[in-house]
DNA sequence: CCAACACATAAGCGGATACTTATGTGATTC
DNA sequence: GAATCACATAAGTATCCGCTTATGTGTTGG
């Protein structure tokens, strides 16, 4: 049940705050760690973690690994989001209006 | 930390349900429990975690409560993702898949 | 009143989880 | 080819989580 293995990985503000640098460019485990209080190996099995949640993919360069966001793990929560967009508030109209676009 | 009180509470699969169950509308506890091989005070556990994590709200009516779906859960994940939506496009295809599956 | 019902809370237990240190694996550079 | 670097894996540990049984709280109806 990959659905599950999604919000788990996210309900982790670390690997939150991981899947939020990568966002904003790829790059390898040493460039993610720095600036993070975090072990090595603790990053090495966060990745594990979103990796199998599909939040993120990996390729290998040489003796690095580059981490990126896999788009997969998203288009997971936004389909489990989908089923209850009678609920949808107000606010977040224009994301409805937004998804409708991308819908046809 | 609120954002992460969602991720956490969808988190779980029996969480998942419950809440799938009450988007078909509003009931109380017991309503809920059954069809479900769940104790009571498992229930109202999890209702309490739903709670607090804004999915669920919920009104005393005599003796029953009534548990309704909250939106405010829904649209603190939908601000979480629109933080991410430069990486949507690409997965349009696959959303649709998803609502077709869904729509049978 | 009190018995029955709906729900919450307490306490305890087993398994999952996030971390640590230590070590392994594979690639690069000198 | 030895040292170094980037990352993965192993093993141990403390905490968290979801469940259970037992009991408490509040409401309704006889």
């Amino acid at each position: 049940m990959i659905e599950n293995d999604v919000f788990k990985a996210l309900g982790d503000p670390t690997r939150r705050a991981i899947f939020e640098k990568l966002a904003g460019g790829a790059m390898n485990g040493s460039a993610l760690r720095d600036g993070m209080a975090i072990s090595q190996p603790a990053m090495s099995q966060h990745m594990s973690v979103l990796r199998a949640a599909r939040l993120v993919r990996e390729e290998r360069q040489g003796r690095f690994v580059v981490y990126e966001v896999d788009p997969e793990g998203l288009a997971l929560i936004l389909g489990w989001l989908q089923k209850y967009r009678s609920y949808w508030p107000g606010r977040v109209e224009a994301l409805r209006n937004m998804l409708k676009d991308m819908d046809q």
